[in-house]
DNA sequence: AGTTGACCTGGAGTGCACTCCAGGGTGAAT
DNA sequence: ATTCACCCTGGAGTGCACTCCAGGTCAACT
């Protein structure tokens, strides 16, 4: 998989290639694609002349808050919601509340799982104890 | 949905219902009755005389083990193989290693979404800072 | 001129974890 | 005797988030 540098002569299709984003983004083509597909992007990636993907760096720096997002929780359907709210001026207050309300869930997720963390922590102790006295 | 007390005369037909045992877990009846198809249960619960399933104090105690293991994204087919283990004897230190990598795997996941929630954090300020000078 | 490799599209397929449904049984209450 | 709430089974259906595929374009290399 060679990730070689876009060097067309095409003055505003300068920017990584899809298989390139995929790398820097940690997710796949397909996925890419699909997340695009699915209005996630908060704008299609720029074009080369012969109409393949080019990802500026500000598309791959939203790449990586679709990332983010995504791993902690946040369905696709959610993240449209909030794409959707870039469009339109003055969201920000908007945008703000379901971010807010996106941390009140990934803290309450940190919590149960910290809880649960510990009941692993307890049954590892109690295997411990039993393979010990063999 | 009144949660009644069973009341057969049939002696080792005692229990939770399915239904009172779906609100002890928090999972659904159609939930239980699916772990059970998918063999994640330590054993069957009982069954009344009229082939109700009964599940005992202890049928109880391992779904809250289930929970804990579903709610930190031990696979059901993982499970399964864990379950399966408890059929071997002698199997406690496979069980142990299972255990201890699943372990990894959550603390794993709570130093990432630890991570991400600074990244929600960051981009909250930055709301805040946008909507509070408008 | 032909081959190669990366890219394109629309749409079908997959895996997972449930969730729902039809058709039927049982025991208590009216 | 019928109504009701709850239970049963096997199997179909759902929602989500990808993932894969066929058939095609394009630019670069041999």
């Amino acid at each position: 998989m060679t990730v070689t540098a876009n060097q067309l002569p095409s003055g505003p299709a300068e920017g990584l290639t899809i298989s390139a984003a995929a790398v820097a983004s940690g997710l796949t083509v397909d996925t890419l694609r699909y997340y695009e597909k699915e209005g996630l992007t908060l704008q299609p990636p720029g074009r080369s002349s012969s109409g393949q993907r080019r990802y500026a760096e500000s598309d791959v720096r939203w790449l990586g808050t679709l990332v983010m997002l995504r791993k902690t929780g946040m369905p696709i359907r959610d993240i449209r919601r909030f794409v959707d709210l870039y469009r339109i001026e003055g969201s920000e207050s908007d945008r703000l509340a379901i971010l807010e309300t996106h941390r009140e869930h990934v803290r309450e997720q940190l919590r149960e799982v910290q809880t649960h963390l510990e009941a692993i922590d307890r049954k590892i102790d109690f295997y411990n104890a039993k393979v010990m006295n063999k």
